[in-house]
DNA sequence: AATCTTAATGCAAGTGATTTGCAAGAAAGT
DNA sequence: ACTTTCTTGCAAATCACTTGCATTAAGATT
């Protein structure tokens, strides 16, 4: 499975904040370089687990207020990777380049995937629409070479099961 | 905005359940009456209140059960329209061509949209990384041209709210 | 048509993820 | 240091489902 080189943003959430005005609060540093170095996508609770680690008493709240606030600023971007985990969701900051996230129903791992045609969709869809993306989430789930290998290829995904 | 036509499945849901063993009970009937009858998509909630009017006691996790049967089924496709609307999601039943699904931030209509470059994201993913695909889903949010016309480009979305 | 087996339903309660209300705390401008 | 008001943490609430369980009713069998 080809990875996406993770293109990271060069503009640093703390400076991001900064320009809108926001308090650069210790918790607020720490969410945002727990989501700067992170090498995958995080659901909330990791990210509340990470944040815990160097501020014990940080609360979940403030990670989702913040989250939803990156959320807001389209420096983060949410997935919920087609709830194959639950109905939680996972938060990644957004890449320069755009990438969808591939599901195995088998192994349960998730990868990245990027193909120009990604960029084709865009293109036509503003060009012929005149619609102008403030974002865009590609998933999609399967079975990867691996478990097709393993096993022959499953007819129905198993039942989800809840992330705990 | 170019609608998908929708070109709808040619073996019913009922004939569908048949085939699988299962018991085709009055509400079972019912809701695969609205899915298949349903001109865009439906959140269960909605579902929920079209059923009711012609069966008044049928509860919601019967839907909950049969939305979930029939997207293991793999013939009714799970939305969630980015969450624009709220944490729900929304059912429609799989069509023959697959479509993104456009929510525009503005007017909050949804659109259907396809192009054959959602194709060849398919082709390739599985062409050169050996993935059987299952299911996809390609949600954009952006704003309409009836909206930039409107207002100019709105920088950030509007915070989202309840569909209640 | 009555009987039987077991899938399917409805009701009530439960759960997990996220949000809200609000008082206390702390950035950052003055 | 003083003040403003953005942020946080705690507790409680809410939303969107999901589960447990007794009851009902498909549909196969007799």
């Amino acid at each position: 499975m080809p990875l996406v080189r993770q293109i990271r943003r060069r503009v640093g959430l703390a400076r991001l904040a900064k320009e809108h005005g926001l308090r650069l609060t210790r918790q607020r540093r720490l969410i945002f370089s727990i989501l700067e170095s992170a090498q995958t996508h995080l659901n909330a609770k990791q990210i509340l687990e990470l944040a815990q680690r160097l501020e014990p008493s940080i609360d979940q709240v403030t990670i989702y207020r913040n989250l939803g606030l990156l959320k807001r600023l389209g420096v983060v971007d949410e997935l919920d990777l087609l709830h194959l985990q639950g109905d939680q969701h996972y938060y990644e900051a957004r890449q320069v380049r755009a990438h969808s996230h591939v599901a195995c129903l088998g192994c349960e791992k998730v990868f990245e995937f990027y193909t120009p045609a990604m960029k084709q969709i865009d293109r036509e869809l503003e060009k012929e629409c005149g619609f102008s993306i403030s974002f865009s989430r590609i998933e999609i789930a399967g079975y990867c070479a691996e478990c097709q290998k393993k096993a022959g290829v499953t007819p129905l995904p198993r039942t989800p099961k809840k992330a705990r």
